[in-house]
RNA sequence: GGCGCUAUCGUCUAGUGGUUAGGACACCAGGUUUUCAUCCUGGUAACAGGAGUCCGAUUCUCCUUAGCGCUACCA
């Protein structure tokens, strides 16, 4: 089918509608992994056919997003300050969208920018007489249709036009301008069947399909022809998009048929569903990617979590981590599933727990900062410590996230369980008590965890340390030292350990809120 | 309605013509722990149904059922 000897070249075609949606992400990302893997070219293209669904801004939407998620190409649609590593590339500035310019010997990559071409291949089509031209209006299609449902029948084009109408007419509307469009004159009952890289043989009957439209009446291409097009003219070997283009698939098929061309392999991957298996969509949930990463999602966590829904290395394997590289080395089209595959939000919440207990603290700080910076406990925080170095804030900082690092889910939460850390507490006296403890035990209690620490020197003032002194102190009655201590540091029902609250306090704080706490006794 | 695709625990999945059908998430119980979380141990839980092929089907075939997708001058 395809050429051995020529490198794979598959192809993202997105429609800019505002955002990148997940499952799109998944799409992009089976794609990019097939392309890497096969050390083929991965194409980057704008399928802005639709100009009733422009929306501003949603090109560079997308290719941030992608650049964001780490998925890399090699041709196509770039940010015109993109560093690029691509040798002896052509490089034009998209004529339709600022501050965007495409890349590689095969564009333009913008399908508005290649009117023309699909106009020249649709007459071209009506020529060799396997198109035609269709002068007929909405209404009467609809109409056409309201008949067909009741009379129970497949809605189809009734050929009106090509069948009923003379060259003469046809020549005539055409003079006057009238409204036309293209429509693809499908034969009848002829099997139409095509091995499909994740779903085998799969087969169709031309009678049910119907004359699609291919140029429409505003000159704008539709789906299907601009596809077929550009995925010709692009050399594209791999199809690979999601399931709901299964039925059209031999309309394209078809359509590579009437212009002679070789048609490349197609890959109908597997749908994301909802929790109640309908197809992914906005009603049920977020759906963007960019909501994802707002969430305090890590971008690997993402990555991961998408790759695993609806592909698995097979092999009896049980890794559930795959990092970018591991997927490209073991990813394998043909171990895609069938079925779709639930969104299900708990497992990724798992997996970006996992890549957050992996990172190192400085890269978890890194990663965080723009979440915390958004609290407003942490501006108040901020404004209040005016006379601390930036060094002196980001260590702060750092040892907070060293003691939330293993109970963090997602990037979002950073702080909120923990609000000590930046307000200044007020402690309910009946927190402070460890069951049954009297008065004059709490007091004692809070002097020696007061005592303990007085005695720890600064420089000594580490989780270890802290820990080991308080330790030793409270002998076999750790509750009884150790629970009040920690509602003096916090005034919360659970936190951290009081070691690590009192490491990230620094002893003069931490003394400060037990002496509070004393004060109340 | 028509056409098509799909079918293993609640979810993501592994797996095989003969297995105690495995793992992960979630859930439940226990342990560690000053609290919470982490962590550790254990547990509940699945081959949609019916025929056929076969010594033997979760696995192969067919049918049914269910779910989903498509059915536009949207993509």
């Amino acid at each position: 089918m395809t050429n051995p000897e020529k490198k794979p070249r598959v192809r993202f075609a997105p429609s800019p509608t505002g955002y990148l949606h997940i499952g799109g992400l998944r799409t992009a990302l089976y794609n990019y992994l097939f392309a890497r893997k096969s050390e083929g070219v991965f194409a980057l293209r704008v399928e802005d056919t639709d100009q009733k669904r422009f929306v501003e801004g949603a090109v560079e939407n997308l290719i941030n997003a992608l650049e964001q998620m780490g998925i890399t190409w090699d041709e196509g649609v770039y940010r015109e300050n993109f560093k690029f590593q691509i040798p002896n590339s052509k490089l034009n500035k998209s004529t339709t969208y600022p501050g965007i310019v495409e890349v590689g010997d095969f564009g333009p990559y913008v399908q508005s920018e290649r009117l023309e071409l699909y106009k020249k291949y649709a007459e071209q089509l009506v020529a060799d007489g396997k198109a035609y031209y269709c002068f007929c209006d909405q209404k009467r299609l609809e109409k056409m249709r309201e008949l067909q449902q009741v009379e129970k029948k497949a809605p189809m084009y009734d050929r009106y036009c090509l069948e009923k109408l003379s060259a003469e007419e046809i020549a005539e509307k055409l003079r006057e301008k009238c409204p036309a469009t293209i429509r693809l004159k499908v034969p009848k009952d002829e099997i139409i069947e095509f091995e499909d890289l994740v779903r085998g043989k799969v087969s169709f009957n031309s009678s049910n399909i119907d004359d699609q439209v291919l140029l429409k009446s505003d000159g704008f291409p539709t789906y299907h022809l601009a596809n077929v097009v550009d995925d010709h003219l692009m050399e594209i070997t791999q199809v690979i998009r999601g399931e709901e283009w299964l039925p059209s698939t031999p309309k394209h098929i078809l359509l590579y048929r009437a212009f002679g061309w070789q048609e490349p392999e197609f890959a109908h991957i597997p749908l994301l569903l909802n929790p109640d298996k309908s197809k992914l969509s906005k009603r049920q949930g977020d759906v963007a990617v960019e909501d994802y990463i707002n969430k305090g999602y890590l971008k690997e966590a993402v990555i991961n979590f998408v790759a695993m829904l609806g592909w698995n290395q097979g092999e009896g394997s049980v890794q559930e981590i795959f990092s970018m590289a591991e997927l490209t080395a073991k990813f394998d089209i043909k171990k895609v599933h069938k079925a779709g595959a639930v969104f299900d939000i708990k497992k990724l919440d798992w997996i970006n727990g996992q890549y957050i207990k992996k990172m190192s603290v400085a890269d978890l700080y890194d990663v965080a900062k723009p979440f915390l910076e958004k609290k407003e406990y942490f501006q108040s925080w901020n404004m209040k410590h005016e006379a601390w170095s930036l060094e002196e804030k980001t260590e702060y900082f750092k040892n907070v996230l060293t003691v939330e690092q293993e109970r963090l889910v997602n990037l979002s939460q950073v702080g909120d369980e923990n609000e000590f850390f930046f307000n200044d507490i007020v402690c309910e006296k009946k927190l402070l008590y460890w069951k049954e403890m009297t008065d004059e035990q709490l007091k004692l209690s809070l002097q020696k965890s007061h005592a303990v620490l007085t005695q720890t020197n600064e420089q000594q003032w580490t989780r270890e340390l802290i820990e080991q002194n308080l330790l030793a102190a409270a002998g076999n009655n750790r509750g009884e030292l150790l629970w009040p201590l920690r509602a003096s540091l916090t005034g919360a029902q659970k936190s951290p350990s009081p070691f690590e609250c009192a490491w990230v306090l620094g002893k003069e704080e931490t003394l400060k809120r037990i002496e509070n706490a004393l004060n109340l006794v």
